[in-house]
DNA sequence: CGTCTATTTGAATGTACTCAAAAGCGGTGG
DNA sequence: CCACCGCTTTTGAGTACATTCAAATAGACG
C-alpha cells in the first residue's frame, strides 16, 4: 500500500517518517467503486474526504426542480469533499459519484482530527491542500463573474485537458453553468 | 495592542500564550489607510495577507477592458490576501482598497513561512481559516451556477448585512458579475 | 441489434448587456 | 450656506447571450 498515489502526492507537501506513514496508513479506508456509484449522497453527513487513487469523481448538486449542477471533478491524485458539510459534519449539499470504476481512498473526520492532534506535519499537509484550493476557487470565482462562457469553457479544456477525457459535455456544461443544448452552439461557432 | 481584534479572532481558533502573543504581534504591521488607498495594486508582488482591524476593503480585478470585478468585500474581523499570488509571491491579479478610513493589520509572507516553522499553532490557525475559506468559496461557487442573479442578490445581502452597509450598488454588482443597470432593475422589481 | 442517453439543431422566449440620457446624492469651494 | 461638480443610480430602447422545448441524429452499451 506504501507505493500508492496518495503518498506521493502528500510526500509533495511534507515528509514523512516510515513510522508516521505507517500510522496514516492505518487510518485509511481504501474501497473499489464501480461506474455511477455514488460515494457521497447529497442529505448524507459528509463524513470523509477523499484520494482518488486511481479513476475520476464528479460533486454534483441536484436541486429542487432537478437541475444538476457540478462543482468539482477529482482525477488521480485530486481530494474532494463537500467541504462546507464536512467540517461541519452536517448533511451534504453535494453527491459524488464515481464516472468510471476508481480506486478510492477515505480518510474520516474524526481520523483526521485525530492526526491533527498527534502530528503537526498533518496540519502542514492540509493547511497546505486548503490553501492551494482556496486560491484555485478564488481564480474560478473571478473567471464566473467575469468571462463570457465560452472563454470559460475553452480555459476549462485547457487547464484541465485529463478531465476532458473522462467527462461528457453535458457534464461540462453543468460545471460552467449552462445548458448543454447551449455548449454545443458554443463549440460550434469558431472559437479563438 | 494585545486588545487588538486580531487576537480575538485567532483565539476562536487556537490559543495562544502571552510569549506566543507578544511574538505574533512583534511581527504584524498596523497601518492607518484613507479613503480609496490601495494596499495592494495589480501587476505589483503580493507579499502580505492583511486583517480588518477597523473599517472596510474591497478586492478586484480591473480587466483589458476597463471593467472592475469585485472578488471580495472585507469588514472588521476579516482576512484578506489575493491568494493565488500570495502563496506563489507573484504579481497580483487583485487591487485591494479602503472603502472608507481604516485600520489594517499585515502579516508578510515571510513573517508567516516563520510562524509555521517555529509554531505549530499557527499551522492549525491558518489551517482552520483557508479551510473556512474554500468551503465558502465552494458554497459561492455552486451558487453562482445554478442560481439566477435576483436570488444571488438576495441570498448576498441576507448573508452579509455588515457589508451591505459600507459598499455602492455599483460594487456589489460588480462583485454579482453583472452590470449595476441591470441590479437597478432587478431591485425595481417585486422580490421574493 | 435495440435501447438508452448524449449531442445537435432550430424556433420562440427570457435574461442580461450596451449605450444614452435623466435624476439623485455627496462633497467641495466660494 | 448654497451652487456646482463628479459619481451613482435609474430608466428606456435596442441588441446579444442563454434558456426552454421539441425533434432529429449520433454514440455507447448490453
Amino acid at each position: 500500500m506504501i507505493d500508492y498515489q496518495i503518498f506521493k502526492n502528500i510526500a509533495k507537501h511534507v515528509s514523512l517518517s516510515t513510522n508516521e506513514v505507517q500510522h496514516f496508513a492505518s487510518l485509511l479506508f481504501v474501497r473499489d467503486v464501480q461506474k455511477k456509484e455514488l460515494i457521497l449522497k447529497q442529505e448524507q453527513i459528509c463524513r470523509s474526504i477523499y484520494f482518488v487513487e486511481e479513476g475520476s469523481l464528479r460533486g454534483f448538486n441536484l436541486n429542487d426542480d432537478g437541475k444538476e449542477c457540478t462543482l468539482m471533478f477529482a482525477v488521480r491524485d485530486w481530494w474532494i469533499t463537500d467541504m462546507n458539510c464536512f467540517i461541519n459534519q452536517k448533511a451534504a449539499i453535494l453527491s459524488i459519484e464515481a464516472l468510471e470504476a476508481s480506486k478510492i481512498i477515505e480518510l474520516t473526520f474524526d481520523a483526521l482530527e485525530g492526526l491533527y492532534k498527534s502530528n503537526p506535519k498533518f496540519e502542514r499537509l492540509f493547511r497546505i491542500l486548503f490553501q492551494n484550493a482556496y486560491s484555485r476557487e478564488q481564480v474560478r470565482a473571478l473567471h464566473n463573474i467575469s468571462l463570457k462562457t465560452e472563454k470559460r469553457y475553452y480555459k476549462f479544456a485547457d487547464k484541465y485537458p485529463a478531465i476532458m477525457k473522462k467527462v461528457t459535455q453535458k457534464q461540462i456544461a453543468s460545471y460552467l453553468g449552462v445548458t448543454p443544448e447551449f455548449l454545443s452552439t458554443i463549440k460550434k461557432s469558431k472559437h479563438s
